[in-house]
DNA sequence: TTCTTATTGACAATCATTCTCATTAAGACT
DNA sequence: AGTCTTAATGAGAATGATTGTCAATAAGAA
């Protein structure tokens, strides 16, 4: 990565250095707030059109992938090999995210590609609901 | 839904009427901003407000759909019977959307429930990539 | 160390959507 | 049809996420 910059006479800055780390560490599904509060709890103030941009340029870059959690949430992740062609599930109540691993999308993308003549280059698959322990809540509040 | 409106103590207005048949007589996807300007030539002056807060109460009693189309644009569509369970193409070119009537979510989603324990309330299933017009002209402005 | 210029950060700008509130008009009752 | 209550409207302000602007900063080549 820092080797790609520089050949496009860009720089590895602290800045996304940290943003990089940030991401990539600690796996999970991060919106630019977050990662900008993971900065400041270490006493380093980002400025958010930083982390955008850095985000933006990591994204390009194939290093983390932007995942839109349909209605407003928009959170990265970063695209680890393990990591690959998995789906997403948000809970309406407590905000998680989660990992769906079954990739079952193979054929649909061979239909779309066939019979509609569709060049794919991106896909969101996501499921919103209520997580297991929400579901759960949600019985015992029924009547309160 | 005028009587389901009534009930509830709620008016059947011009307007509600208006959104309503806007989107459920010619089928197709509209953003909020579609609708107004749609009813604009037909000399109907509404607030975007209104629209929203109509496609809000249309989506609430399953009138419509609100589609969103992964990274920016939100459309909506009508519920009707026959045109469920299908999921989207976006071209990100020209801009349109389009629908692919193939469902295979259905072993999906049974994995998720026995698997994750998620109860499932909503889900997108959306593409983004190029139409076929779209990916032809591409290839010929390739070296513009 | 110096120097060029890509990058940063504070803040303004944008854009879709929601909120506010004075005005309008459903529709129930006469 | 006319009155009356109050839900709904519309103009414009407010919000919140993201992007743009630009003077100040700091990578990194020389």
């Amino acid at each position: 990565m820092r080797d790609l910059l520089k050949n496009s006479g860009m720089r590895w800055t602290k800045q996304r250095q940290l943003i990089y780390d940030e991401i990539s560490l600690e796996k999970g599904h991060y919106t630019a707030e977050n990662i900008r509060n993971k900065l400041c709890e270490k006493n380093i103030n980002t400025g958010l059109s930083t982390i955008y941009r850095t985000l933006q340029l990591l994204e390009e870059n194939n290093i983390v992938k932007r995942v839109p959690l349909g209605l407003d949430t928009t959170v990265y992740e970063s695209c680890d090999k393990k990591n690959h062609g998995h789906h997403h599930m948000h809970c309406t109540k407590c905000g998680k995210t989660m990992e769906i691993h079954v990739d079952m999308l193979g054929d649909l993308e061979k239909i779309i590609k066939t019979k509609y003549k569709f060049t794919i280059t991106g896909h969101t698959v996501m499921f919103t609901g209520l997580c297991d322990s929400c579901a759960e809540k949600k019985q015992s509040d029924y009547r309160e």
